[in-house]
DNA sequence: TGTTTGTTCTATAACTATTATAACACAGTA
DNA sequence: TACTGTGTTATAATAGTTATAGAACAAACA
């Protein structure tokens, strides 16, 4: 997969790999079983430093998205019906709701952003189109 | 207004009490024309330092949501039509939302969910309640 | 033996978050 | 005049986070 790194944003470049995961994860531009690059290819690749993709990675392993394996490397877990407290994530979702209602636009434009936005999204248990079994 | 701030979660103190102002002007609880409470009284109430609830106003005043007076303290501001860049907000979106779909959140769910925010919105341009013409 | 992978350790520099103390500037009130 | 209540600015200290760097370790395979 190919990861695109918004340096100039303010958000640390490990959570941006992290995101960037689970957002190819939605979109089906990862599946479970693939493979994620090499810690160090990826570093060289982003010019940035070993142990920030490190770091990226351990993150997306905690929340149980991928397995990071000594020998084969990173890969990715096969979705679980686990599922952490929707509270943290419905509150960010109301003041991210909040502000653009605040900037003037209409709820209107935001479920229909909503659904654009999940038109995208593919069904993640599943594995990759034109694989085997 | 009340402020409740979650010591717990890992966002700095002043972009919750950021946040917090902007939920409150979006669901309501806050009107244009208001006073926020004097940062040292805001303060001393959650028990942490003038510097960080100052930083938070700080913010609040330059994203055009409060203005703020060396006399008459911090005033909400007539809501204006400025709207900056969709951009970062939508990208904000669809990380969540690919969290929860990732998840196992049916994107149903997620619509419904944002519609029940939604219906907790009032509209922002107006004045509060009751007062005089 | 050598290569490829993640893992761990130590260190450092820069930046961020929070606290602390003090003083300043302004405008109204006593 | 003096006092009060407001935001503002300056300086400093502490703790934590982010990113970098280099080195070494561990496991498995060719």
């Amino acid at each position: 997969m190919q990861f695109v790194l918004e340096i100039a944003m303010g958000d640390p470049l490990y959570q941006q790999i992290r995101d960037q995961v689970v957002l190819a994860l939605a979109t089906g531009n990862l599946f479970p079983g693939d493979g994620l690059p090499p810690i160090r290819a990826l570093a060289a690749d982003l010019s940035i430093n070993l142990h920030t993709v490190h770091k990226g990675y351990e993150m997306l392993e905690q929340e149980g998205y991928i397995h990071l394996n000594r020998r084969i490397g990173a890969v990715v877990a096969q979705p679980r019906p686990f599922r952490q407290d929707l509270g943290p994530w419905q509150q960010k979702l109301r003041i991210l709701l909040a502000e653009a209602w605040t900037q003037g636009m209409s709820g209107e434009d935001m479920t229909l952003t909503v659904k654009d936005i999940l038109s995208g999204f593919v069904p993640v248990d599943t594995v990759r189109p034109g694989a085997e079994g």
